[in-house]
DNA sequence: ACAGGCGGGACAACCCGTTAAT
DNA sequence: ATTAACGGGTTGTCCCGCCTGT
């Protein structure tokens, strides 16, 4: 367990993130979308200005607005960031047991384990944006797609698995991802935890196709 | 089912909640909630500044700051309203059939169908102000209390009920729920509504207790 | 003379424009438009900003954007009023002798006499305006439209006076007096003050209608 | 008349002055002096930045900085331009007839036709320049002593030609050039265009010297 | 008590001219 | 020679209190 959180810290933020150490060698674009992504997350969108951000990421406004050429595409690129991100986590947890969904299965309930344990107090990031955003601003499409792509993975998953009714279980499970998420920020921290035993609970009792398939 | 739409939708909003006609007679206490409520709700509360309400809701600032001495203050009271209006569901669900469990989950369910197909295309209220609050802000805790209670109605709903793990269903149950309302944020408007059925399957399949236990 | 130069001063100016005690007891809206116009004029419209101009009338920021949307649209207000104020010049010059052609002629070259010697350091407000803003700017279309109509007010007025050739003579004498202006700013003060005799000489050698009117 | 079209326009911009292929041979100063007088002469100065400049010039800011050490600095180096290119119009008529004024003012007059008709449709760039700069700004001495200089050019060219007040006409035609091209700013491009007419008729009209001279 | 305009300071996003580092 | 850095300045909006009249 303590390799998995490794691995997965690893793939998001390693240490603290706004470390000018950390930020030091890389390039500004790096750098502001870093910065970006500490300060959203924990502040919220709206709160957070431009300069805020520039000077966080070591730089200034002139340069940030050389990157992006508005702060509403500066967010477009923090969500698609974090749609990559996410995406990332999932490829690599495909990849580790590319023949055995039911490995997968369970290396993604590891994977919802830690999210809901040691990071993210304040919930999914992408559904935190798309609640501050207005429905038409367009880093709203970046995150349906990637909400869409989550569950539609889920199916093909369950699927794999040999599930009964794979969509019905997807979006079950990820209904209670979601859920859990958003109780996150309204205290619910508690209720979130919990959330790992029943995801474990329902797919060892959600009906498989054929005891066959089992074997 | 009619009925139970009138009664659910006099309970919150009737017709168009800022229709100046409507507006007109009540106190400018009213008034001012009434037209937060609708903008907070349809932009976010950070978008909508002070005047907007104000004007929103036939008056000026100078009376909005009689009645409200922040903003801040405004968006405690504008919260607890909400928790008390989600309240008042629950409270006339509960008094309709004070001595039937069944009852009383089927018409919860039935509140939820109601829910995330006729109305609130933006989500709950509460969690989206939870996720555009800072943590400190005081109507954070307003929110927390809210959704805590209604997690523990549901416990002593499903215990009423004799359902074998009251607070496990509960919490299963609860948090679907938010997963379909956070979820319509993201696009998931479908997703949501097949939680109606997740639900339902959920009450029917869930263990009660013992047959011996009923009579 | 002096009757003449206290009459055209109260039309624009009164003293020092920008004196607080001046200021103090006109609306707001009417402080703003008068710094704008002093403003404007000294340094031109581009270097001159909003928060300038509004200290300029004893109010601040807020104030001004409650009455102008934008600088674009004081811009135009700014130039609406400059050209009412013109007009106003003019039906001044007309009303004084209804029913005298020469008479209004020499008034107004006695105006042009004033304003090309006592004042407008830095040519006419409008076409300096022209000038700075692009040419899809709303103002444009409100000082397009004053300049022609001066020129048609000359061509009538040279008709009733029984020139010859209205149009060419009024055209010349438009020019003359732009020219003049423009001149101002480039330098050719010396210039500009001897349009007047110009002027005086083009009115009485340019060719009248009838012989009997020349007596 | 093709002819001096061809060469009136080979003094001042061949083509599309801003044309890539253009610039590329030029060395850097040129392709910069070349794009500011083109997007200044479109936009007026203040809203031009050096960025685009550098752009426009195929170079950067840097390299412009090395020519120019500010901006003000190619302000005045750019006005200078303008002015050396006047002067290079003015003594090509000059050359061209050097030992008869009649066919020099009668080049000229032309010249002024081309002008008006063709191009600048915006008018006089250093009359525009000297509206938009400060009065103190060093680029303001350069214009002033640009348009002294063609009015003193065209009292001596008078002189030449017998004319009975050559300071007199000079500055009326001077006027009336200065006049129409302000105007076209202003919506007057029919009256500039007429401007021509009335310098032909005021050189065939105004007193010469002897009546010697003119049999 | 309500209506409304006015005032004020802070701060948002965005862009400028200019210089330094690489 | 390109990219970054920098400080200051732009327009525009925020929340909030004052100060009139009803």
């Amino acid at each position: 367990m303590t390799a998995k959180l490794a691995t997965a810290k690893s793939l998001i933020d390693a240490a603290n993130p706004l470390d000018p150490a950390m930020l030091a060698h890389l390039p500004p674009r790096e750098r502001i979308l870093i910065a970006s992504r500490e300060l959203f997350y924990q502040q919220g969108i709206h709160p957070v200005g431009v300069e805020a951000i520039a000077e966080a990421a070591l730089t200034n406004k002139m340069t940030l607005y050389r990157h992006f050429k508005s702060k509403d595409e500066l967010i477009v690129a923090h969500c698609t960031q974090l749609a990559a991100e996410g995406d990332a986590v999932w490829d690599r947890i495909n990849e580790a047991s590319p023949n055995d969904p039911e490995k997968r299965l369970t290396a993604w309930v590891n994977h919802v384990e830690d999210v809901v344990t040691n990071r993210f107090e304040r919930g999914c990031a992408l559904a935190n944006a798309a609640v501050e955003l207005q429905p038409h601003h367009p880093a709203r499409a970046v995150i349906e797609a990637y909400k869409a792509r989550k569950r539609d993975q889920l199916v093909k998953l369950f699927r794999a698995a040999h599930y009964k009714k794979p969509e019905m279980t997807a979006d079950e499970v990820f209904l209670l991802f979601e859920g859990a998420r958003i109780s996150i920020q309204c205290g619910g921290k508690q209720m979130a935890l919990r959330v790992v035993k029943m995801l474990r609970d329902l797919l060892a009792n959600a009906p498989r196709k054929t005891p066959a398939d089992k074997r």
